[in-house]
Order: C-alpha cells, then sequence, then structure tokens
DNA sequence: GCCAACGTTGGC
DNA sequence: GCCAACGTTGGC
C-alpha cells in the first residue's frame, strides 16, 4: 500500500564522515546501510514510531570541516533490532539488551542523489527560511531530528537540487 | 583540544 | 525520586 505524500516525513541523519561518508553510502552495495550504532532513546523511538520506508533522509556530515547536508537519502526499511547490540566484539555492544527483547533499533537508509553543492552549516544558518531547523539549535545532539517538509525543500535548493525530485 | 549542553548513571 | 558526577556530542 503506497502512502501519501503528505503523510511523507523527512529526517536529517548525522555522521562523522571519517567514520562513514555519505560517499561511503553511494558507492556501497545497493547505495544503501543498516544504520547501526544508536544508542539514544529519542532516536531509537524516531525509527520505531515515527520512520517510514521512502521518508526523506538528509544526510548531515558532522564533526567535518565545514559541517554540512552532504547528500540526499531515503529510509529504504522498517525498524528492525540492531544486530551490533548483540556483539561483544561491536563497539557499540550493549551486554544489558537481550534478542527476546531488543532495545536498540536499525533501519536502512539509501543514497538517492548527489548534491550539486554541498550546504554547509554556515548556508544552513544564512537562509532566513531554515531558522528553526533543529540541527542548528543551540545543544541540539540528537543524530537524528526531524526536518520539516519546507525545510526539506529548502535544503535541497541550496544543494542545487529540486525537491519534486526526490 | 576546548567546553557547553545535555542524557545517563547511581548513591542516597 | 533527587541530583551530583560522569560521559558523549559536536561546533568551534
Amino acid at each position: 500500500m503506497s502512502r501519501r505524500a503528505a503523510q511523507r516525513s523527512y529526517w536529517l541523519m548525522k555522521s562523522e564522515p571519517e567514520c562513514f561518508s555519505f560517499d561511503d553510502l553511494w558507492n556501497a552495495p545497493r547505495r544503501r546501510t543498516g544504520w547501526d550504532g544508536v544508542r539514544n532513546y529519542q532516536v531509537r523511538n524516531f525509527m520505531r514510531d515515527a520512520m517510514h520506508v521512502g521518508d526523506g533522509v538528509l544526510f548531515y556530515h558532522s564533526s567535518a570541516e565545514p559541517p554540512g547536508v552532504a547528500g540526499v537519502a531515503r529510509i529504504a526499511s522498517a525498524a528492525r533490532p540492531d544486530p551490533t547490540q548483540f556483539d561483544p566484539a561491536a563497539e557499540h555492544f550493549d551486554p544489558s539488551s537481550s534478542r527476546d527483547a531488543p532495545t536498540w533499533l536499525e533501519v536502512d537508509v539509501q543514497a538517492v542523489g548527489k548534491l550539486a553543492r554541498y550546504v554547509s552549516i554556515d548556508d544552513l544558518r544564512s537562509a532566513p527560511e531554515l531558522s528553526e531547523m533543529l540541527v542548528l539549535r543551540r545543544g541540539q545532539r540528537l543524530s537524528v531530528m526531524p526536518v520539516t517538509a519546507h525545510e526539506w525543500g529548502v535544503v535541497l535548493a541550496l544543494g542545487g537540487l529540486d525537491a519534486r525530485d526526490f
């Protein structure tokens, strides 16, 4: 069953490019990967309750020089248990989680478009229409956060893309 | 590398 | 359930 465009949600997802960049996603098999390692309850709840296949994703480079939106992606799967929580060798192993009642979730994210221009955090701050964007808010540390449909369109335009294509 | 912000932990 | 200590995030 298809979802109406009006129900589509948009997200900004942060990754440190030294760890995993948008180009890494673009070059991955089927241009997609499991977004594992989330260990924040609010983000877990976004994945569980509010994300849907087809939602738009602004792929944001944090701890980059400069930080900014590097590409466009989509949510490509429903939420499922994050396998790294069960792996003692994984960086984000969680010994308190069990397979019967997994604490942490992941979703698949798939790259769908390269930006014509990188949209730096200064570019975002300079756009009056983006003044309420959560990623620009002081002290905002969530690695995944919602973006409004309007902000989505403005950011894509700053990146040289037409939101109607995505 | 600094440090403000803020989520989590754990003693009480 | 309070709250101080601690750990992490992420821009600068």
